[in-house]
DNA sequence: GGGGTGTTAGTAAGTACTTACTTTTGGAAT
DNA sequence: ATTCCAAAAGTAAGTACTTACTAACACCCC
């Protein structure tokens, strides 16, 4: 809880672990980085100035000489962090953003799956690599929800850059597979991205958010046993089960249907 | 925009549309109507209670009769509105609040197909409900999102309330169709539940939340669309698809990630 | 000594909440 | 019916504190 006191009086040690001297591009990558956090946690309005510059040792005062108001430390934040996506651990660092996005980080793991038609290896790999970015930065998915509630532009751009392109990508991967007849062809690829991802992101959103505590969960699953679970379901989902055409869901099921087969 | 101007001056119309006199019960419920309005859509940070009393067209004062501190008037939004789960245009009004959960209207909508094991019924049914309930009142889901990430009691009590009722009433149905040999005895039966939610759950998100506007977005298609095809998926993904066992989905195909056990 | 990093001590506009007061109302007692 | 009055519904103008943001000055290292 305790915030790493601002070091305060003249008096103080110049070398404390919050207050040394800095030069400004690291204090203000510092200011950013705290701020995120403070965001992440209580919203733009909930996050004090006052708050940030504590958390970050020093005065108020150094804040609004980096960023000339509390929204450009926002739009600052934007900059680290829009391009990132879920890549969250291939470019995240410094030196320069030249456009990681979501589809780079997801074409980089599971590429080549993809080339070789391996979905499950796909959508597994996938989910795999969502839930394990949620769970590594919780912050992010947080920061995402108060801006879109919120209203500010951050939600906007990472819809823009790494929702949309990504159902762009996975859209065209199943409909390719539509072509080459490996997955059914009577049904919106979205669709099925929505229904794949929704699963993926709500599972993480729940334990981020709601479920907390692991002990009381609903639903206390590895990420590796939920991303197999998701696929498995997704797969048999969309893929042409012979038997399908007659029995399943599609067309309304007579009052005591789907009992009748016998393997 | 205009917010109904607080009449203010003694000499204001007695009658004007915002400011007449109600009984005490009457303003109360008024003030929790708004209160909750404003909460939603700028969080409880956000809302001051000085708009609180504009938007109710009365003074500031009149909220701290009747509830002693902003944080009393956000539980009084609790006692009105955690019992109603999604059942949404059920039992929402004055009377008793005699425990209508989102269970109850759940069993109210599909109880019959659930009897007659109706799969596609069920969880279409429930899917559409649930959207519908999403779309007609879209300030309940910020309110709840705002409230899990300010961390108040509402999200908390909604989630004991109705979130896990409904994954034990969904889960005992889809683990009753196993026994009864119509679904698949080999997944657990939580983990579709947490699929098929978040398909829909996610679905409603991203339509309120994000891609608000309807020409611009990714997947622009109605709730009975969405629910026929998630269900679908989940259906044809937990059924016991004679094909499934040599083709596409559940043999790893892919060297990549862990192969470990096999059941 | 000058540019850059830091500070303290402000300011004006909010913020939740209070105080002291006025108006309206419903229902007896007259 | 009129009068009276207490309770209820309302108000303006505070209070004490916080908020984003600023101004003026101190330290430090090339």
């Amino acid at each position: 809880m305790s915030r790493q006191a601002e070091t305060g009086r003249g008096a103080a040690p110049p070398n404390a672990a919050g207050g040394a001297r800095m030069t400004g591009d690291d204090r203000r990558r510092q200011i950013v980085r705290v701020a995120m956090q403070l965001f992440a946690e209580r919203g733009f309005r909930g996050a004090t100035t006052k708050e940030i510059a504590q958390a970050a040792g020093v005065s108020e005062a150094i804040i609004f000489r980096h960023f000339a108001t509390k929204d450009d430390l926002y739009t600052a934040i934007i900059d680290d962090k829009s391009c990132e996506g879920l890549g969250g651990g291939l470019g995240r660092a410094e030196g320069g953003h030249e456009g990681h996005t979501a589809v780079d980080a997801v074409r980089h793991w599971v590429g080549e799956a993809m080339e070789r038609g391996e979905d499950a290896a796909v959508f597994e790999g996938i989910a795999l690599k969502m839930m394990e970015h949620h769970q590594r930065d919780p912050q992010f998915l947080r920061l995402l929800l108060y801006s879109a509630l919120e209203g500010h532009q951050l939600a906007q751009i990472f819809w823009d850059r790494n929702v949309r392109v990504m159902y762009e990508f996975l859209g065209s991967y199943i409909r390719r597979r539509q072509r080459e007849g490996a997955l059914r062809g009577d049904f919106d690829p979205l669709v099925a991205v929505r229904a794949f991802t929704g699963a993926v992101i709500h599972h993480s959103l729940n334990n981020t958010l709601w479920d907390k505590d692991p002990a009381r969960r609903i639903l206390n699953v590895s990420n590796e046993e939920a991303a197999r679970a998701f696929t498995e379901i997704l797969l048999r989902g969309i893929t042409d089960g012979p038997a399908a055409a007659q029995g399943g869901a599609k067309p309304r099921p007579a009052p005591g249907v789907q009992r009748g087969k016998k393997k």
